[in-house]
DNA sequence: CATGAATGAGTGTTCATTCAT
DNA sequence: TATGAATGAACACTCATTCAT
């Protein structure tokens, strides 16, 4: 157990650094050299770990991305409502993003707009997260709670476009900004359109027609608080 | 006259074979002989124009986000309503992207992450096409068309991250789509939002016609609809 | 013993894979590693038996050098006439070099080439194996068996030359051919020269003259005729 | 031309300066620093000329193959009687081999021990100006010169075996003998063999029955007898 | 004895960029 | 203006070798 965590913590150690310097100068300018003077280790035992320098990107999600998944999974599990759900999973991918800023630098401009890793196994993971929103979106337009013509995939496209772009915002001005603040906001956002509401008396309809649904009430201004992670 | 053109015209072959070969290769992938092949004319030639091949890269924008951005600022004078004009934004960049899918490979896939871009003349081209943008939001928000707790950033992320999202799908995918085929179901998203249309008048008239299903006037035809994965 | 015994099997398994895989791939293409992995031991306890790949290469003659020898040295006393001699020695080569093919591959290609090899205490054993053939040319000399102006070196390098040609030959096409067909006629070829022989009336002369020596009426029995390319 | 020159001549000046150094440090001991530095030129000129360290080591016989080639078929024309055109190869050899000690040492040293270099367009050329000693033979046989039941491809072997272990010898152990000496010595040792010459009386026998091939008489005078070692 | 793990030292090769012509 | 030719500067990757266990 010992022998085997040494080389655990120890290739931890190096996607650790890999993902901050990747974060801070890119990936082409980033040096195998650079990568192992960060981890503490030399270069040719980054070569034990990994057998490339694209295969040392290509590993930092790994367990991230199905952790991510597993944890957003179990949590809408316990969510009532779409709504709620789009929620949750806007609070989750903040959250994730906020406290992992070399994460979600190296996901946003290194990863995502690169062709190899679509063909990896963590992009699998990648794709099953982002199937969950397309099952939420169905389950809202199943339940009447979301318009029926809705396109889930562009909804999708929606949701994550704007967060990504949001965090991408963040990573590239270096505005060390509270993602978090923005949850409800954009969760509105996007629930509600960009539309004026429709007046105390869409709500009193709605509800009237499903109340088991959360009546959106006080919605406006609902910083997440429950969250946890 | 011809002479000033002959370089211009040289300038402006250059160029277009590096949008080609960067869409196709990737930047770093790409060499100063791969673009100066593809152009006919030599490596030598191409530091005649470009300084770097960063510089060129960061050339492959120029007229064209100036331009765009003048065109599309044209149009909205004569779009009246905030709505009408989101629809008209979302309608000039996908027809663009669309009808340039190697500038949109370039734009979405290398410049979007490159830091240095931002502090391109470029950059800021596209900086004052965005800025429209709010504009037509501030606008929304002013005429109450749209909510008055928007916040303008914020709207402007989600339009320009939903369209962004889908181009770089599209482009990254290879998926030939027609992605003008989105501009209503897309706008009608962005506008509306998620949740099922409680019509203020026009929701009058449409909980009486049909209550449950969306009757906005066939404005939403959505088109596409068997969109898969 | 048994202990003993146990280290030396293992360093001749790490000899034998090494002559194996030295034969397959050349010096400076196989890694410790290969070597290590046909052996099924690990690379560092190959550095237990051999202080460098150098010295591992080195060390693949050894006993084999020495036994070999010993045995033509052996036999050669037991045979008449220079003629003959040169002929055993002829056999024992192609013999030896037939049976190990992965041996002849190495001498040949590899140590033959190398001028390291020459200060190993191996090579004292190949020059004192090919200094046997020095003396059985002085031997035939003195008998007046080989022409008076026989130069021994020049004789032995003739000799040494064709065996070692025809061997790399064998090993370099990779021609599985039975190398022990050529004995008799590369002999007759060497020890008669290409010139038409003289004649019976030669050979009646030459046994009146010098009867003690073996009449080498019916030597010439060259099995290999059609040899092809 | 003088263009065209330019880079010949400097490709020409690489290549000796390969041949140089691969002759003195092996190839796999020589980097291509050394070889830049040797030739005056910097590392990335050889790339421009050689697309890798292989192919330039490949590119180094090239003319000299081809014209030894032409060389030597054109003065075998001139010569009558296989005997001495025998001696004509030896001496051509031999005298090539004494003049470019650097291309001998890469030829016997290197080159000769390369798989790959069999598939080589210069490995063509070596084995056709080989082939010609095959035609010799043949020819030697068919005048009924040489023996009857000679095997053409063995006497090549013993002719160029002959050859290569005496120039690798001397390439090996830098001995700078004179080569030349040798041409006559050996000429006669592969023509007339290890044998006693059978007498006056079969030289008799044999100037009257071939009176326009060359007396032996006197032929072999090995000038060559201080031969030590 | 055996070896897993680590690494120092090395090198072929690439390519953006320059400049004389 | 256009370019053929040359190169400086980098870098990913390999592997023989060491050594603590």
């Amino acid at each position: 157990m010992t022998v085997q965590r040494k080389s655990t913590i120890r290739k931890d150690k190096i996607l650790k650094a890999a993902e901050r310097i990747f974060a801070q100068k890119g990936f082409q300018e980033t040096t195998i050299s650079d990568v192992a003077q960060e981890a503490g280790v030399s270069d040719a035992t980054i070569y034990e770990y990994f057998t490339s320098k694209e295969e040392l990107l290509f590993s930092i999600p790994g367990e991230t991305a199905r952790r991510g998944k597993e944890v957003i999974e179990l949590h809408l599990k316990y969510i009532r409502g779409a709504a709620n759900k789009i929620r949750a999973v806007v609070y989750h991918y903040l959250d994730f993003y906020q406290k992992e800023p070399n994460y979600a630098s190296v996901a946003m401009l290194i990863l995502k707009q690169n062709r190899k890793f679509l063909e990896t196994k963590a992009y699998q993971d990648v794709r099953e997260m982002s199937r969950l929103i397309i099952q939420v979106i169905e389950e809202g337009v199943a339940s009447g709670e979301f318009k029926s013509q809705t396109d889930p995939y562009l909804a999708r496209s929606m949701i994550l476009g704007t967060i990504e772009h949001m965090v991408i915002r963040s990573v590239l001005l270096g505005k060390p900004e509270n993602l978090l603040e923005w949850v409800d906001p954009l969760t509105d956002l996007l629930v509600d359109g960009l539309n004026r509401e429709k007046g105390a008396m869409g709500w009193n309809l709605k509800i009237n027609l499903e109340p088991r649904e959360e009546p959106p009430g006080g919605k406006a201004t609902p910083r997440a608080k429950t969250k946890t992670k």
